[in-house]
RNA sequence: UCCCCGGUAGCUCAGUCGGUAGAGCAAGUGACUGUUAAUCACUGGGUCCGUGGUUCGAGUCCGCGCCGGGGAGCCA
């Protein structure tokens, strides 16, 4: 027994003539009073499936195959025919059908052959895969995930697994998840009535990282060129199709590099993994424009064909105030831009992505290096039209004095900080890197609006199901 | 957390002025057919989110609660 893939088999490595079996899902049947039935089997190895042919003269026909639903699971033997139907090129011959798994009761199966609102698909969670949107969404983010590997190995950067449990209470990057193993009725408490952390598994207070880029940073100044891919956790309540409390990011960081060399990679990074996608995932890109977003495609090889446009935050406060464009909040100089700005910026002005530079210090995060003018930062945003920020990242500020000042502006203590500050007592060197959103990446190129709609089992407020 | 919108058959939804429940798809049965999310006919399928109220009468109107979606803020 030969065991193909779907792939395998629509991608012509099999010659026609051969026996093989194939093992998969049935998608749906159709009956022929010409004797015999057709049978779409799907095995998520590719987004098309599989027509079988089932002749009546097989043993367990009347008794099985007739009664075959959605959802079924079976492993089929057969040769591989010419299709002399249209819509398929080859078709297998089932000499032997294998039920593998029946449905139980084919009128509650939750994966009708129909179309199904995402909404209630995350309320099936654990067998939405098997529709083709969801099937696809899963091929496309596996896609992205090797091509950022690829891109990032090949380029010379390594990949460092920094912790998932952080005991920086205040990294600045938004509310945390506590992690402890205290009992919650009756927590030791501290002579002062609070809770006694010294108790506790790590023998003090430890969260949910909220980035991995504090970590990185000391590999960074060691290999010159390292990246970060993990999840990443955020307590706060944020119901949005962009927000999740438990998301991937991919972190790279570069030694001796400043803003625009950062700013470059972020551009070639992109484009590579878009030019990948387009290439490798055709099946379910093509079932994307089709089916989700018409421009999705034509979008992304925009992008690769195009160099991305470098705006200065005050310039671009400029043009918001230059434009016709009504905006609910009010533009001026040293305000942070709000979503309208920034979509008023990527869809309407530049009609593509852009990178943002150089942001008032005020707005942006204590490690970002001062620059000269003394009241910006070397701060980078990557924008793209309808999904907004994608990248936030920036040149880190290597200087000990003006990082301690900025330690103590932000009101954080440096003291917990020592490990971050030595890094720029022995041998510091500029340094910057960026934070790429992943779920963002795959809304961004499948078209797929919501962000809990291309990870597998999403995490958001009262929302920890399967 | 705030602002909108929604919750009716397995799914997607309609339901008029407050008068006692409908369609499409799915499922089951049959017809037809090398079919393509086939087509046609028939059949079964309902705690109208929960709760309290107004009313002779509530899916429909009002209060409260729960759940979901979109947007905002926060950010990736």
């Amino acid at each position: 027994m030969s065991v193909h893939t779907i792939a395998a088999v629509l991608g012509g490595k099999t010659p026609l003539g051969q026996e093989i079996t194939v093992q998969g899902w049935v998608r749906t049947r159709r009956d022929s009073k010409a004797g015999l039935s057709f049978v779409t089997l799907h095995d998520g190895s590719s987004f098309e499936p599989l027509q079988i042919i089932a002749p009546a003269e097989l043993p367990n026909y009347q008794g099985e195959v007739l009664h075959l639903t959605a959802g079924c699971a079976l492993r089929v033997t057969g040769e591989l025919i010419a299709s002399s139907g249209k819509g398929q090129t080859v078709e297998l011959r089932a000499a032997r059908i294998e039920v593998v798994g029946w449905v139980e009761d084919p009128e509650t199966y939750p994966i009708a052959p129909k179309a199904h609102s995402f909404e209630y698909l995350r309320s099936v969670a654990h067998l939405r895969p098997r529709t083709n949107s969801i099937g696809a969404v899963a091929r496309v983010r596996h896609c992205l995930a090797q091509a950022i590997h690829r891109f990032l190995h090949e380029n010379g950067y390594f990949w460092v697994h920094t912790p998932i449990i952080t005991a920086s209470d205040c990294e600045g990057a938004g509310a945390l998840f506590r992690v402890s193993t205290l009992d919650l009725v009756n927590p030791p408490r501290t002579p002062e009535g609070g809770i006694d952390f010294s108790q506790d598994f790590f023998g003090r207070e430890t969260f949910l990282t909220v980035s991995g880029q504090l970590n990185v940073e000391a590999y960074c100044l060691a290999l010159s060129k390292v990246y970060t891919f993990g999840p990443t956790f955020r307590a706060e309540n944020s119901n949005t199709s962009r927000h999740l409390a438990e998301f991937w990011m991919i972190e790279p960081e570069t030694a001796f590099a400043d803003l625009y060399a950062n700013a470059d990679l972020a551009e070639a990074l992109l484009k590579e993994i878009f030019r990948v996608v387009l290439s490798e995932r055709a099946d379910d890109m093509a079932f994307f424009a089709q089916r989700i977003d018409k421009t999705c495609i034509q979008r992304l090889e925009q992008v690769v064909n195009s160099p991305f446009e470098r705006l200065d935050y005050s310039e671009a406060i400029g043009i918001l105030e230059r434009s016709v464009q009504s905006f609910a909040f009010p533009v001026r100089w040293g305000m942070d831009l709000q979503s309208e700005h920034e979509r008023y910026l990527a869809e309407d002005y530049v009609k593509g992505p852009l990178v943002l530079i150089n942001y008032p210090k005020e707005i942006k995060s204590f490690y970002m290096r001062l620059n000269d003018d003394g009241r910006t930062v070397a701060a980078m945003d990557v924008l793209v039209p309808g999904i907004g920020e994608i990248i936030g990242g920036s040149q880190r500020e290597e200087r000990l004095d003006l990082l301690d000042a900025r330690l103590d502006e932000s009101g954080m203590d440096k003291m917990a900080y020592n490990w971050y500050r030595d890094l720029r007592r022995y041998g510091s060197v500029p340094h910057a890197g960026f934070g790429l959103g992943f779920e963002r990446t795959i809304s961004y190129v499948t078209g797929m609006s919501n962000v809990r709609d291309v990870i597998p089992f999403p995490r958001t407020p009262r929302g920890a199901d399967y």
